[in-house]
DNA sequence: CAGTGGTCTAGACCACATG
DNA sequence: ATGTGGTCTAGACCACTGT
């Protein structure tokens, strides 16, 4: 009937109508202040809707989102709960390596140590379900921040998923960056976990034999075609950081 | 994610309506077989809904949602591009220690090692922006797999923040636990990185000092008030995990 | 069966950034 | 100035599931 006029948080004396963020505010302060306890049941959108006097395309908007963020748990004709033992999850934004020197305001270069062209290793084609004979690239390189040693890179590309790797210039642009930019939408799966140094990491990266590295792992999809596997190690210094 | 009540892809000849997973799909589709190319400009929302049938609405729910998990950019007048460098963003989800022990199908237990009430030591103080002379409880505790030691957890809690922590019997129930049971809605920052074994976690993790662990380290906030500072280690064998 | 969430629609106004 | 996305609305129908 009367068009919509909305102004959420701020601006002077009243907003006129609630907006999905507002109620999503309101939501989430009324399960922290202890009014709508872990487990309880919250009153249904209709309801809601009416009390904020707002459409219950609104209310569902924010609770939807709310139940994406683990707060919430939905199910139709029970309705809504708050979660018992909220859903932890943290968002973690894997950044190009460049991306990550140049945020720290250093300069950014890499060196190709290393390029093998052979079929693959039994490991990898397990871990990859690589029918046998499958040529595979291995490269490994060496990342700088401004001359330093940033992160050790060991990379395995299936050159049947992306052919055209086998004539990339990889010590002109590092791999992650070219896949990135060949072959841009792939699966993927990370998994971190800490490891020793062997020998020819730790010369690289100039720490004892031994050291503690950080070790992040990528296996990479397209459309079901594995396309590369790489392990990056990082120094004792680094720290992969996420807030929620 | 689970099937809409919108029925399309597959069955027979004529599709009634897409919903808006369809056109997520169908935008992801074009993206990946190169239609829309990285960098490319997409046509407006209303010229999508004439394509698809559908209203803008539902275009703008599969765009708003594409755009949220990095493929897409949108600005208002300037349109909705294609992403150039796709932002790469794994969702980890961070489990209860007993979660991540059960669900390998081994008995979970913890035991108290040591318990101090104790003044906030400045380190501290300053990690969490604490004022002077707040007591904090420091907990250590060692979690087990079918009686294996599985991980070490070195824990201080802001009693200013939760005074109940004070009197309740961590050696029943972990601190974690505990906290996710009482304090169930806080912000937090996760870190993750790899350190070398000190005697102290070398002994009860059953692995030499200088073992390279990885630590998963988090500090919680209720509503901007220091809840908790926690680091897990976990031996060498751990991984953690995410898939896109 | 009935109540709740899930989604679509058509239309509207607004904020914003570009040209 | 104008076009594009951002959001709200009111109403509708459907899908699921507990009673």
């Amino acid at each position: 009937m009367i068009p919509p006029r909305n102004i959420s948080a701020s601006k002077g004396p009243g907003p006129e109508t609630l907006g999905f963020r507002d109620v999503k505010r309101i939501v989430l302060d009324r399960v922290q202040d202890g009014t709508w306890p872990p487990g309880s049941l919250l009153p249904a959108e209709t309801d809601l809707a009416r009390d904020f006097a707002c459409a219950r395309t609104t209310v569902n908007r924010a609770m939807q989102e709310l139940a994406a963020e683990g707060l919430l748990e939905r199910r139709r004709k029970a309705g809504t709960r708050v979660r018992a033992a909220p859903i932890r999850q943290a968002r973690l934004t894997i950044p190009l390596i460049r991306n990550e020197v140049e945020a720290t305001g250093a300069a950014y270069r890499h060196a190709l140590i290393d390029r093998d062209r052979a079929p693959a290793p039994d490991w990898l084609r397990a871990r990859l379900a690589l029918p046998p004979d499958r040529p595979v690239l291995h490269l490994r390189c060496l990342h700088f921040a401004d001359n330093a040693p940033f992160a050790f890179e060991d990379r395995w590309i299936n050159l049947a998923a992306v052919p055209d790797a086998d004539a990339a210039d990889f010590a002109a642009i590092g791999p992650n960056e070219w896949l990135v930019r060949e072959v841009p939408l792939t699966n993927a799966e990370f998994s971190f976990r800490a490891v020793a140094a062997d020998p020819t990491a730790a010369g690289l990266l100039g720490v004892p034999t031994g050291t503690a590295l950080f070790c992040a792992e990528r296996v990479t999809w397209l459309k079901g075609i594995p396309v590369t596997l790489a392990a990056v190690f990082y120094p004792p210094s680094y720290r992969l950081t996420t807030r929620v």
